[in-house]
RNA sequence: GGGGUGGUCGUCUAGUUUGGUCUAGGAUACCAGCUUUGGGAGCUGGUGGUCGCAGGUUCAAAUCCUGCCCACCCCA
């Protein structure tokens, strides 16, 4: 094909034109592509390679240009169609597969800062869907947004101990603004409790003023990344924190197993995410809380990652912060407080979890777009004969509370349109064209399972919920699975060691509650203790590590 | 923390070894026109590049040297 198209023509050409240069890039063809050596022309001239060959090939700029037009249209013709869409298999490279992904969807884009993002709008709408969920839930239990400073004074932040020792090695620090040195460097957040706190404790007199349940979108920052994975690990990046303030010990643990809920709801039922909740060991535990509720997810690769947390503060800052309120005892008393928080690396989750070979795959009721319609004509008649059924059946739709898009462009063919959306992961797809009209039907393409569905007119609108609904269970189900045949349970530490190498996910061992063997297993495998399930499971052996009897249940993983 | 690879129109890339014909070539995308449209169509013409950034060497730098930035991979 490739010498037929293009070599014989134009070589017997330039061979007329000037022999000599035609030899240097004769030889140089000939010696990159085997293939080509038969073609009589090719053998021929490939005798007269003792002169200097690379003197023409290199100097000689049309025959440069000649060769390489042969290399491009070869390589075109290869892969062409591979080279729009991802080109790796999620199977084979995950995290070239992950990249392609959340560029070529356009989800997001790198920025040129160091570890730094720039969330798309198609990525964005994702996050709005999210935060769209949480803020509807929150403030139906009595919570409130508001803002606060970017910027931390070192003293605050300095103020508990551990908290700040926990974050000093990824604090940005401003100290410098405009010529002058600034007195009292300023942190950027890294999270807000401190900021936070100080102007807590000037709010909060009585027992009146409790509970004080606020929550913060915004962003922080964490330096010292290493490389960046979009919403994976990136040194800024969007979340949400909920800070708040209770009388009793008992209301604080009460707002933490709430808010847990909240986030499961989120994670399980809208992005289809099966995942282990539990708490985290005083070493995973968030620096300066009592305690941490996580929620944690399996990857494909093997690797765990925390959907999102809400840790128990106890007393542990209204004492440095004076957060002190005067109870119905009439007496003085520190406050008990909570802080939970999910972020957009919620978004790398659904990815990760529901992407294919195609592309992005949206869970219906986290997607932007749930269904494209994509009207096919041929000619201006039939135009307004599709139209003119597109019309009604679109706006049946939308009024139905389904977030469609009709995808009419102009520029481009149906079948690119399939591609471009299936890409980037819209749940449904219609098909209406005359074909359609004339049977009074449309065709809804399923983006999970590739399926195609002959509907008829009137029924669109239900069967679309149908299906979403459909798509919705059976993602969370297919994920289900891969989460059981991704956690196992063991008893011995070779075999641990063994599972954590090869395949990863979660293991299911025991362990004897002592810092020593989690960490000593942390650095042997790479493995920690990513949740202790919250109904206690009964212990089946002695620790994985120490083998000592008195044990508990807790799952390992790697983990982002 | 250590090691490695790479950065050239929006994207992919040729050219870098051996500095000069490169005021940088192609494909794709984009724009215009024609034509097409049910799984990434075609033809013709056109727009588009501070060769990652900053210095240095040289008569001459995409090409050589130094520093930096960014991305990716491997190891701890």
């Amino acid at each position: 094909m490739l010498h037929k198209a293009y070599a014989r023509g134009p070589l017997l050409c330039l061979v007329s034109r000037d022999e000599i240069s035609a030899v240097g890039a004769l030889y140089h063809i000939a010696t990159t592509f085997p293939a080509l050596r038969s073609s009589s022309t090719l053998t021929l001239l490939c005798h007269a390679r003792s002169l200097d060959t690379k003197y023409f090939f290199n100097k000689w700029n049309p025959l440069r240009l000649f060769c390489q037009s042969i290399f491009i249209h070869q390589e075109r013709l290869c892969n062409m169609s591979k080279e729009i869409g991802i080109t790796t298999r999620k199977e084979e490279n995950f995290s070239d597969w992950y990249t392609q992904v959340v560029l070529k969807s356009q989800l997001a884009d790198y920025a040129s800062v160091k570890g730094a993002i720039v969330v798309r709008p198609y990525g964005y709408a994702i996050w709005e869907k999210i935060k769209e969920f949480i803020d509807k839930r929150i403030k139906a239990t009595g919570h409130m947004n508001a803002y606060f400073p970017a910027l931390i004074p070192e003293g605050l932040l300095k103020r508990e101990s551990s908290h700040f020792a926990g974050f000093t090695p990824e604090v940005f620090w401003v100290t410098r603004s405009g010529e002058k040195e600034v007195g009292e460097k300023l942190a950027l957040r890294p999270t807000s409790e401190t900021i936070a706190y100080d102007s807590y404790a000037k709010w909060i007199r009585s027992w009146r003023d409790l509970p004080l349940l606020l929550n913060f979108w915004n962003s922080v920052f964490r330096a010292e990344i290493k490389s960046t994975k979009p919403f994976m690990r990136t040194t800024e990046f969007l979340w949400q924190e909920g800070h708040t303030v209770h009388a009793t010990e008992d209301d604080a643990e009460k707002e933490v197993m709430a808010i847990l809920e909240i986030y499961q709801e989120l994670i399980e039922e809208l992005l289809a995410i099966p995942i282990l909740t539990g708490k985290k060991t005083d070493k995973e535990k968030f620096v300066g809380a009592s305690h941490t509720i996580t929620l944690e997810a399996m990857m494909p690769d093997g690797k765990a990652l925390q959907m999102g947390t809400s840790h128990n503060l106890g007393q542990n800052f209204s004492k440095p912060f004076e957060i002190r309120f005067v109870g119905q005892d009439g007496q003085e008393h520190f406050a008990w407080q909570t802080s939970w928080g999910v972020s957009w690396r919620l978004i790398g989750g659904i990815i990760m979890v529901h992407g294919d070979d195609k592309g992005l795959l949206l869970p219906p009721l986290i997607a932007p777009i749930q269904a494209v319609l994509i009207p096919i004509y041929y000619n201006e008649k039939d135009e307004r004969r599709v139209r003119d059924v597109v019309e009604p059946l679109a706006k049946a739709m939308m009024d139905s509370e389904i977030l469609l898009h009709i995808d009419d462009r102009t520029e481009y063919t149906p079948g690119w349109k399939f591609n471009e959306w299936e890409l980037k992961g819209v749940p449904l797809r219609i098909e209406l064209g005359p074909r359609d009209v004339e049977k009074n039907q449309a065709i809804i393409v399923r983006r999970d399972t590739g399926e195609k569905i002959v509907v008829s007119q009137e029924e669109l609108v239900t069967k679309t919920q149908d299906l979403l609904q459909i798509i919705q269970r059976d993602l969370l189900n297919k994920a289900k699975a891969k989460l059981e045949t991704m956690t196992k349970t063991v008893r011995d530490y070779d075999e641990f060691k063994e599972t954590v190498k090869k395949r990863g996910g979660f293991l299911r061992a025991c362990w004897c509650n002592r810092k020593e063997c989690e960490e000593a297993v942390k650095n042997e495998t790479g493995a920690d203790i990513r949740v202790m399930p919250l109904k206690t499971e009964e212990s089946f052996a002695p620790c994985i590590y120490c083998g000592q009897q008195n044990t508990v249940v807790a799952y390992f993983a790697s983990a982002y």
